[in-house]
DNA sequence: ACTGTTGTGCAAAACGTTTTGGAAACCTAG
DNA sequence: CTAGGTTTCCAAAACGTTTTGCACAACAGT
């Protein structure tokens, strides 16, 4: 019994799909014509072009893309490097990217690192390797950075939100994390707060580190710092901590983040105290939750969109061309949505 | 002046990376020799191999994988077809996939559609030009039924919650969304409930088919369907439209998504109507914030994160081997989360 | 001395395109 | 009839790997 060479053992494997030396024997020319006439990249007599044609739907010819993009040295598909897609603010960042990408008819590859090293350097191997033109990169976790760096001159990358400490010389689009910080100070340094406290994110990521920045010189009251790590389970602790440790002598809450200011909520909820009346609460990123909680939480809203789409499209500019991205930077503008969790301070 | 062949037109361009040629006339060998001192394919005699390596390293080889592709025949990338990444649902889902290819040494490219059918075809593309290996899909915008049918006997495609009507014979993983249904059917006959309104989802949707039938056939008693689309200005308009059409005559509203829920909320609420004291309100999906509103919802907790990775995870099995999928279902259950906003039945 | 066996490395084919320099045939104008 | 132009198509090279068959040497066992 002989074994065939593609396909027949079961109906599930797959057959081998027709190339274009099969159309071209099939239509009686060479490849070369088959090309031109799939390409218009030269003339062809339009009798031999319409056989052709015809060949080529009668076989549901379709051209292997790994081997065009072998010839032209580029495959049309970029990464984008996130931690944790999940995440509304990446998921509207990829968004962005995605739709700036299609624009351009690139594909995106979903890199997600869940914040390892290890996977983000097998996602940064595709890029060294050539099989992505480009990368987005969103991460920052700090000890990519020496690697990022050596890697930064030679293959086309942008840095989406995250200017890496060190890291110049970089395309960056970020949103304007100052100016939102100081919308916040100035919000409520107008309602009459003269006291807050503020929950930051680590201070190894700059973003981190202008948002605070900006809140305090536009505030200029009193400010409590307190360093947080983004997760709601930070924003509760600390403030759980400070009523417990002989009350918080505050009349405001800005939180560097949503989901920290939603861990300050529920502290505060359970510690007796109303939101607005008692104490007032703000938030940064403006999360779908945001609007949705009870009380709606005031809020920077960061275009996580505008910053993926701004990046990719971008950096797109200059993969096209085949260059490296020189520094710049993007910043896109923020804005304060004024909610139901602030109000003028108590007295 | 003559012009160089790469670069140093500027230091931006990027320059021709080395290849295996390069490294095997820098180290004296053939390229076949270096290939099996990298691959480990053919012992290769060690004082060579050390030769060899240093070169490599010397000159920063990186192997090309699209030559390494498209001689191996595959990419091993496979596609995530999906409406919206900025959907929490979608974007657990897209986790869950990205894990499971991540396990296997795949790539995942991201197709975010916003039900868009050119878009949709654009990447079906994909697959057909072999560009990527595999495809999970979840997107289930009815007009693609048709070309999603031509393709799934010949690639392999996942469909990933999405049990598209009429494609049977199709590799299928989905959350049971019949005993989702039953779920709240039961919980809300065993707080008294006796008159429920269902805000469904789209007819053409089997998942949403499902919720709907399990939950009229546990509840029991009086149903009232109104069809939504899975979008929170839908659940407040209709709603709204009851309310003023002559009040509400139930105690109970069941929406067949979180989104729509939420919607539903806003316009209880707007009505001076409190829940869950005089009605009681369930979702389904779980996203993100409906834990965080207020009421806190109580809905089905779908499994998102499975869902993508096992349809991946099954996909892949079949990938590997070169082969297509064939039918089977794989069904995940699924948990209700009581919150506050349902309670006995008012009287 | 013959026959294997093992170790080592190379040449050439193959993967499926696109691109480029001509060749052949035909036309046109002088 | 010839020089130059057009039209139409093809052969061959190139993209960068991996794979396979083979050559050559060295060495062992008989």
């Amino acid at each position: 019994m002989t074994r065939e060479p593609y396909g027949a053992d079961h109906h599930t494997a797959v057959r081998r799909p027709a190339s274009i030396k099969d159309v071209a024997a099939a239509a009686g020319v060479s490849p070369t014509t088959v090309s031109h006439v799939l390409s218009g990249n030269r003339p062809v007599n339009e009798h031999t072009a319409a056989r052709v044609r015809s060949v080529v739907n009668r076989l549901g010819y379709v051209p292997a893309s790994l081997a065009r993009s072998l010839q032209a040295g580029s495959t049309s598909v970029i990464g984008l490097l996130i931690p944790d897609i999940s995440n509304t603010f990446f998921a509207e960042l990829a968004k962005g990217a995605e739709d700036a990408a299609h624009d351009l008819g690139y594909g995106l590859i979903l890199c997600n690192t869940e914040f390892d090293a290890d996977r983000e350097d097998r996602y940064l191997g595709m890029i060294r390797s050539r099989f992505i033109d480009g990368m987005v990169y969103a991460s920052g976790s700090p000890p990519s950075r020496r690697r990022l760096e050596a890697l930064m001159g030679k293959f086309p990358i942008a840095l989406a939100d995250e200017e890496v400490e060190g890291l110049e010389g970089a395309l960056i689009a970020s949103a304007d994390h100052e100016a939102g910080g100081r919308l916040v100070g100035e919000h409520l340094r107008s309602l009459g707060h003269r006291r807050a406290l503020m929950l930051t994110g680590p201070r190894a990521l700059k973003s981190s580190v202008a948002r605070a920045s900006g809140f305090v010189r536009a505030f200029g009251g009193e400010v409590v710092e307190r360093v947080g790590d983004f997760k709601e389970g930070s924003g509760y602790r600390l403030v759980a901590k400070l009523l417990q440790d002989g009350g918080l002598d505050c009349t405001a809450v800005f939180a560097a983040n949503d989901l920290m200011a939603f861990g300050a909520l529920t502290a505060l909820r359970e510690a007796g105290l109303s939101v607005p009346e008692d104490i007032s609460v703000v938030g940064f990123d403006d999360i779908r939750a945001a609007s949705l909680a009870h009380p709606p939480l005031t809020t920077v809203h960061q275009p996580a969109y505008d910053v993926g789409r701004t990046a990719t499209a971008q950096l797109l500019q200059y993969v096209t061309r085949g260059e490296v991205p020189p520094a710049s930077r993007h910043t896109l503008p923020v804005e304060l949505r004024v909610r139901g969790s602030t109000a003028p301070a108590a007295r």
